[in-house]
DNA sequence: CCCATAGTTTGCGATAGCGCAAAACGGGCC
DNA sequence: GGCCCGTTTTGCGCTATCGCAAACTATGGG
């Protein structure tokens, strides 16, 4: 069980408020492990045996049906909870969670949380705060899908990507992970097809630069006037 | 301020494991409010001043896009609370609540929150259960609108409500409030136009029996069905 | 009892986006 | 340096669903 540095965590929101000698507390509970790129953190319908933050890196959720197709649920930043399914009463995790890229995270048993709760009480309001703010991203993304057309909501889902894991170039904003054309149409729900010719539209527009999963938004800001144009507003 | 009997919500998850004198701590800073058919109870975008519990009746919970779409969000049976956006850090409401028939609700200001949630810390957990498993709902919304054509959508929707909160009759299950085929259409990303030829295929097969802001599930097995068929599999 | 209103049904194009298929491409591995 | 595999691009027909328009019908109020 590999000692963590608290200097690490300190400053999340939810670890607001604690004194150090508490962080180091709910430190010991955990332990560190590394996942390469492509290699799967845990499955859908596991027994969730345990609680994450990511330290390094990107995970995607996703989740499945049935029938085999899947939606990605979102990507985590560092920084950020994940396969927290036991505190929201899932004795199973709820989708899958792969490491996108190389990948560090803390790793907690779940039979730590009741007792981490329990005394510490402000680890439920936060964790409230981050459930409830994914909630409404939810919400958005339902409304998204409900009422925009597809090119718009490919927009504002890059828009959200690159303001998550965006990194700043000379000249517009680099996805800062390996994202195919299919990932998108997961988050969009739509298909790589229609993906592709979007980005293909835009790119000849220069709108964005992409290639083998790498996206460029070159031109951000016509990128946030076209998620926000009501499709029968100007013309094409 | 009237005294609200502790027997009326004492069952209630929420309220869980809580001795009489505590509930009743509760209780007392609480007021009840009765709302009739169509009034509003807040309005997206306000003031989230207080926080509510649904004792008899039922709500909606609408969000509007700044064009003037709809969808809804739920609607809330009596047990739940909603107007909770001050637990999840928002100081607006985000969504619309609308009383859809006559609705008795409890009322907590939204100051009353951090100090009923340090003094009964568990209350902290219990939220975060019920939203974690609002989070779940919206997870399935997403993947059933990425997935799955409009009619099973519709079916799968109907099925929820019946679930929620429907009234087993003889032969069927009626959806115990008024529901136009408007608002189904805003729970599932379509038309009034398209719920309306849904229903009345399915009508003439059996299947519901419907009219103004009512529907009534005659063969719900047969709804099952519908709902997870796959798109290419059966003949019509 | 009749009218006004809100909700529902239905017809008829129009079309965004899917689904299939095939080709081009790019990177990494041996 | 060449090959293999996963990703991307692009063409083309198809259809589920939308959007508009118009007729129809319960329901509640006066």
């Amino acid at each position: 069980m590999a000692k963590v540095d608290t200097s690490l965590v300190a400053h999340l929101p939810l670890f607001a408020g604690f004194k150090a000698e508490d962080l180091e507390e709910i430190l010991r509970e955990a332990r560190s492990a590394r996942y390469p790129k492509n290699s799967a953190i845990f499955e859908q319908g596991a027994d969730a045996h345990a609680f994450f933050l990511l330290l390094h890196g990107h995970v995607r959720a996703a989740k499945t049906t049935p029938t085999g197709e899947q939606i990605v649920v979102r990507y985590v930043a560092p920084g950020e909870t994940f396969g927290i399914a036991m505190a929201i009463g899932l004795a199973q995790y709820p989708a899958t969670a792969t490491a996108v890229d190389d990948s560090v995270v803390l790793i907690w048993p779940t039979a730590a949380w009741p007792r981490l709760v329990e005394r510490f009480p402000s680890l439920a309001s936060s964790t409230l705060l981050t459930v409830g703010s994914r909630l409404q991203e939810s919400h958005t993304r339902i409304l998204e899908m409900s009422t925009q057309q597809v090119e718009q909501r490919v927009a504002h889902a890059l828009l959200r990507l690159a303001k998550q894991s965006g990194k700043k170039l000379d000249h517009g904003i680099e996805i800062d992970f390996p994202i195919s054309r299919q990932d998108i149409a997961q988050m969009t729900g739509t298909t790589l097809h229609t993906v592709s010719r979007i980005l293909s539209g835009w790119e000849s527009q220069g709108l964005v630069e992409s290639g083998r999963q790498r996206i460029i938004l070159r031109d951000p800001h016509k990128i946030v006037i076209l998620a926000e144009r009501n499709p029968d507003s100007g013309p094409a």
